[in-house]
DNA sequence: CGGGACATTGATTAAGATCAATTTAAGTGG
DNA sequence: CCACTTAAATTGATCTTAATCAATGTCCCG
């Protein structure tokens, strides 16, 4: 039986060191930490590090770091739930996740796959209740940002605040761009759109843009993008026809990717 | 022969007097002012007067409205364009509006409809250029927010701040709604959908919520919607079939709203 | 009154949904 | 470690919805 320890975090031990240093081989399938890269490339919209990038340099970094706790989440468990009060929001340092919401009616929609350096919880903003699920595609970490912690920080410091708007500013384009990929596009560009997408991310904080691994499954990337699992499934079985892509379950190649942006950038 | 006003709702006169009067003759076809509503319902999303909400009460009303000048958009023109320098958010006064992208390739995508008390212009935030055409759907006037100016309000005053996350996050909040329309619902459904949401915001600025007039074309919704224009107009003849709907060209009677709810709420 | 934008309606086609059957991989427990 | 169970993915056959192509109708404005 597969009995999950809801008391989250395996680790123990090793945060009694360094705090900043993890052993990945608790979590082998885990991506490799890269706190650095996210905070000093200034990816990240906002993280502990972006958030003392203007402000007072006396401020203690470790101190900062000590009011953003770590959290694990596992592979299927949700970091909030849709309904649950907006207490934190929360920066995804490794792993990646999906961004869900149910209707009513029981309709779901996967509004984003989220990835390392995302910022996850603006969702919640509007009503202070969070609106959809988020749920953790493989064992993940998270450093916890207290909503109203940052609003204060964003008083006393016109940078962070600008820098959390651009983030939700980010956000909403984002969505703004799914829409014309979903009104517009037929199912071979919608997935070489979603692909792209991917490869970009990957790319950005330092992996190959030509290989990954999806941690979604099709029932995920379908539900997504509008289409039916066995479309999406049938629509990857044409691209790999058409020597654009190599794949193998999930593992993915990009054999051609001048073709596959002619796809996903619209007729 | 059912003739409406193709106006909204006339506000009775009590505009006449104060600073906030316009001689609507200039534009004969807009749409009566309703500041004082949109403001004093807390409705708006942000606007000189929610702005002072929790400011200084000595703060004259009329400096704030100073600062924050009008300005008319005749029907078809843009407020701003993709591209443009973000300088300044707006507030929707009177009047309606599409935001529209369109990408490299021509592709169009209308993202929304943004009536009375909408705040436009986020879309440039992220990158500091619109990635939207806001363009007037009828002579509509704006109040003219000055994006740093707000910034700066923001950091003195978190009530400001948290107003200003909130109307972001309820933009995307709402697309990602749409994304869910989209992704999951036929055409009958979608239009049920639209239209419910358009009800609903002519209830809130205190219209009627079962007749109105369409600002927009057929192609438009379309666009919208991710539909073709042809769809959309056998859409309406049938619901009309239905008795759900009367529909005359852009003057449009909802004669069975639970059913529409029915349809528009997801299966 | 006439021209152009907008809307409706009809006939046909094509893309993707649906229903259904296998195949493959990954655990789980004996 | 291997048989067994289950989740995920692929593939095939058929059907449905909406796209497409085309023609006509209607209203508004100059």
């Amino acid at each position: 039986m597969n009995t999950i320890d809801t008391t989250y975090p395996p680790v123990e031990g090793h945060q009694s060191s360094n705090q900043d240093s993890f052993s990945t081989e608790i979590f082998p399938n885990t991506a490799p930490l890269i706190p650095c890269k996210v905070a000093s490339m200034g990816l990240c919209s906002v993280s502990e590090a972006c958030l003392n990038i203007k402000s007072n340099s006396n401020i203690k970094y470790a101190s900062s770091t000590a009011a953003f706790p770590r959290r694990w989440v596992r592979q299927g468990e949700s970091l909030y739930r849709a309904g649950d009060a907006l207490i934190n929001l929360y920066q995804l340092y490794t792993g990646s996740a999906k961004l869900r919401t149910i209707t009513c009616v029981g309709t779901e929609q996967v509004a984003e796959f989220p990835m390392a350096g995302a910022l996850l919880g603006l969702d919640g903003i509007e009503t202070g209740k969070y609106t959809c699920d988020a749920i953790a595609l493989e064992d993940s970490m998270v450093r916890t940002i207290p909503f109203f912690d940052l609003l204060a920080r964003c008083n006393a410091d016109t940078e962070t605040a600008l820098r959390l708007n651009k983030a939700m500013a980010q956000e909403t384009n984002h969505y703004r761009h799914l829409l014309l990929v979903l009104a517009s596009m037929n199912s071979e560009e919608r997935i070489a759109s979603f692909l792209l997408d991917i490869s970009e991310r990957m790319a950005t904080y330092g992996y190959s843009s030509r290989e990954f691994v999806l941690k979604m499954t099709r029932a995920d990337i379908a539900c997504h993008l509008g289409m039916k699992l066995e479309t999406v499934s049938r629509t990857f079985t044409r691209l790999q026809a058409a020597h654009i892509l190599d794949v193998d379950r999930r593992h993915l190649n990009i054999r051609d990717h001048d073709a596959l942006r002619k796809l996903g950038m619209g007729r």
